[in-house]
DNA sequence: GGTCATTTCGTACATAGTACGGTAGCGTCA
DNA sequence: TGACGCTACCGTACTATGTACGAAATGACC
């Protein structure tokens, strides 16, 4: 009678509830419990189908790496992996709460083992040597991560509100902190600043440095 | 009668007492009544010297920053954003629940302001426009908190077992992952390999990259 | 020594993860 | 057809956590 009032549960069902929780109210908001009621099912139902709570955190991490564009080890390099951090960018900002989880878990899903794998094809397949590629894979991902991670500790909100923000700042501590207020009256203040274009212009540079360790082999 | 068993709580002592308990255990034995056993004291004392756990973890974020070395803007700015990275890098390795922590708490700590003008200074007196130094600032750090966050999240242990995980890791996907086997017996796999070794590689780089924002004014 | 402010604690409650065993709907075989 | 068992789900309850609330202990000052 359980296929009428609803889908049977899955694993996979599990997962996309709990990043939906996820993606709506942060990570705190998810619980066993909250994702009982978001699956329309009783807490204990969960536990059918995961070991503990820490093993959906391991699949959410997953998914969000599932949701990265793989590059193609055909295509051009920089292209490519440029697209690729693009990708990965835009995934951590759609789940700002994946970085944190990223920390603690240390045990790799297929997702990212895949763009592993897929990242390192291109690299090598776009002429750099391993130990070239291996450096890399370091920056690359340094870059994005460490991006996002900015990112979502931005004091509070998304683009728009960072120029009150800033003007908050400026009001309080002034005299304190005059490069900061520099900074901020000359440059975030402006209209039409959003911290997130700091993203290109930083890939940019990343890509540039990636064509030195291309050409110097390592 | 307290000064002759112990001294008496201060909203310090409370800090120092938790980075102690997260150092040793983890964030997640860090709970206020393990930090209570930390002081000698019973879990309510805590509650009135912070309004609640939160303020303890916003308190632990400044404490890591503060730990991190000022760069000095009368110095050559390449030297001091150089070694305000390692510094920053090895705090971060030090407390490796920080970075974690940072993605939820937006509220910066006084030492947190400090460092962002130090670095600021730093860049703006070696040279940088404005907006060159706002594009530099984003890539330093996003580097720097990136490759901590890979740093943290490496499957397991500190260096040396990596290359047993590596051993794994091709055995049981050999055919699967021809890439990754690749750079794990030909590169990680080596003697001496140190994922931490990267870091001193994609740093240059990335001063380098500065350098080019330095010189084209953004 | 009495009063008061400060510091510490005891108790208790809500919410979390989850162990354990029960139950209900289905297919299978006699 | 009915007994049985398997799978999916659930109810109850235990432990740990953050913390509200008010009591108690301590030290300062008259």
């Amino acid at each position: 009678m359980y296929e009428m009032t609803r889908e049977t549960l899955t694993r996979d069902r599990i997962l996309r509830g709990a990043l939906a929780v996820a993606d709506t109210g942060g990570l705190a908001a998810l619980t066993i419990r909250s994702l009982a009621t978001e699956l329309g099912v009783k807490p204990m139902a969960v536990y059918h189908y995961v070991a503990n709570k820490d093993e959906i955190l391991d699949g959410l991490v997953d998914q969000v790496f599932s949701e990265i564009d793989l590059p193609s080890p055909e295509g051009e390099w920089r292209e490519e992996i440029s697209r690729r951090m693009v990708s990965a960018r835009a995934a951590l900002r759609r789940h700002p709460w994946a970085i944190a989880l990223m920390e603690s878990r240390r045990t790799p899903g297929p997702a990212s083992l895949s763009r592993h794998e897929a990242t390192l094809a291109t690299l090598r397949q776009g002429g750099f040597s391993v130990v070239a590629a291996a450096h890399a894979y370091a920056l690359i991902d340094s870059y994005v991560y460490g991006f996002a991670v900015q990112e979502t500790s931005l004091p509070i909100g998304r683009p728009e509100e960072m120029g009150e923000v800033a003007r908050e700042i400026m009001e309080t501590f002034e005299g304190a902190y005059p490069y900061m207020t520099e900074i901020a009256t000359e440059h975030v203040m402006q209209p039409g600043y959003d911290f997130g274009d700091e993203f290109e212009i930083g890939r940019e540079l990343v890509l540039d440095a990636l064509e030195v360790l291309r050409r110097r082999g390592g």
